[in-house]
DNA sequence: TTGTACGCGTTATCAG
DNA sequence: CTGATAACGCGTACAA
């Protein structure tokens, strides 16, 4: 491998001015400086990373941490992500689960996001500190050195429901997702808590576990038929689970929203196709603000509250 | 920062014993080694990447470099070779275009799979060595250190036409992706030449420009339908396009397929929905297959042939 | 079984 | 304007 030691004796002069030109310092004449210039171009050289920031202490490196192979949306989210470090002059390295904990214990990157429901809340508690803080997008941890930006889910789901109760659903179903996320446990409490505040039952019957994929919410359909009754409407935590639903319902000839109606969340692409009434979220912002909040933590911010995304309902033709 | 310096400090011991327990040599009493091990937990202490790796020479971790937010099955991509990765001990760090020519460039991983029409040829045949291989997924490159593992979508998209052609279409149309990519000419080679073969004469009016984005494709169909005649069947260089085509018919209120049939490529999710005929691509195995052949070329292995991934067309009823 | 000393590629300090 | 040298955190001969 070509280094800068290489470089300094083909030009005849020492590493230090090599490392000079190289990082833009005035102390060079301008002949010597175009030509070590021009022979580290002909030797394709770049300065080492390891070695420049063992020196550093630390890189201008971001890592993002994801798991969920199956939520296109994440897309989005990187994107925003990816556009504001860059224009802050840090870099994105984006990980899966394993090879994000390797790089998030080395010490390699100057800062965390995740959103990954695999990762332990302890795990990201022992590894933040000053030098090293962490956003999360898919919890809340109450720490100096960890702070969150989330969708603001109970608000939504709360207005969704308090719609479909002036519409004059009176029998309501409902598919949750992972049981212990944050995500889940807000849509939940706002869909129940409008319903209570309404003086309108649920019926546990009509209640059903999932786990986000479409396969869940198909299943979900198929105990519901056994159990006999269909609710008027069924609420759903995302739109992969209503997909699902959707699905053995159309196997079923049960029609929607003739029969019942149905409603997702996450506004997914295809939900527009399927003509799904869902919940929009401004992923690409979400990744942006979750870039922001990890560049003001590095440098030395404190930040308390959480940021709320907020989202946006999408009446579509699967609700009458 | 916690170093093994501290860490010898506090276990009474020196630096090269502390690393020798870290590095599993048996060269330790089993009692220093425990002691050590506990303080290392207390401590938290994990090696830094940068001056383990400076030392080493190298890393176990592998680039993957993307660029296009907008297609979903990027993920599945991404998934097959994360999961091939882990298993053959290597890291994978995921980075958007410019993070990852930063990272490309400064020697820090093993060794980078590609998927950008971003990045130029002649950055890659400069970069490439013995010492860092690419693997592209997006393109053809002859060089020792450069392998390619690419759909083969030329004898699909001909096998499609000739399906077409059989059941009796002999009004053709095509929407085309980015021009100068090798997926795009590929498709359409496949088109024209089953056309050509079966004496079946191609109309330059019914071929479109687009670049693979569902405006484009819906683009397209305006434009078609300003100039009076339809084709009986509308091939498009993949999903999104088609996607769009088939918006901007049903504003026009022409059946699919009744009035015109269409097909796309990709089988993105939304295609299913859709019941779009379109082409599967095993997106798993194309990444878990990209991530051996790295491995392979890192291992000094001699790759000839670029792997071409096998596709299969997937009939639904947007053709008559 | 443990410790000393050196080198990996870079930057920064300071003397010339 | 230029160069010698120490330091960053770690692994590894080699010596003890």
């Amino acid at each position: 491998m070509v280094d800068i030691k290489e470089i300094a004796k083909l030009s005849g002069v020492s590493i230090s001015t090599v490392s000079n030109v190289l990082n833009g310092r005035k102390n060079v004449s301008a002949t010597t400086r175009e030509r070590i210039l021009k022979i580290c171009k002909e030797q394709n050289y770049h300065p080492n990373i390891m070695g420049k920031n063992l020196k550093a202490g630390k890189t201008n490196t971001i890592v993002f941490n994801f798991s969920d192979f199956d939520r296109s949306f994440y897309l989005k989210i990187i994107e925003g992500i990816s556009d504001q470090l860059n224009d802050s002059g840090y870099d994105l390295i984006i990980c899966t689960h394993k090879s994000a904990e390797n790089l998030m214990k080395s010490n390699f990157s100057s800062g965390a996001i995740s959103l990954d429901v695999k990762m332990s809340d302890e795990f990201f508690i022992t590894l933040s500190k000053r030098k090293f803080p962490i956003v999360l997008m898919d919890r809340l941890i109450d720490n100096p050195f960890i702070s969150s930006v989330v969708v603001d889910n109970y608000p939504v789901m709360y207005e969704l429901v308090q719609v479909l109760v002036n519409r004059g659903f009176k029998k309501f179903g409902y598919i949750g997702g992972w049981k212990n996320t944050l995500d889940n446990k807000e849509r939940f409490s706002g869909f129940l808590d409008c319903l209570t505040n309404n003086n309108i039952p649920f019926e546990s019957k009509y209640y059903f576990d999932g786990n986000y994929h479409e396969e869940s919410g198909y299943q979900a359909v198929i105990q519901l038929l056994v159990s006999g009754t269909l609710p008027e409407v069924l609420v759903c935590a995302n739109d992969d689970m209503a997909l699902g639903a959707i699905q053995a319902l159309k196997e079923k000839n049960i029609k929607i929203p003739e029969d019942i109606s149905i409603t997702g969340f996450d506004d997914s692409n295809i939900a527009e196709v399927a003509g799904l009434t869902t919940v929009t979220i401004p992923y690409y912002e979400n990744g942006s603000m979750a870039a922001k909040r990890i560049i003001e933590l590095i440098e030395g911010k404190q930040l308390e509250a959480p940021y709320k995304i907020r989202a946006k309902i999408k009446w579509r033709n699967s609700v009458r």
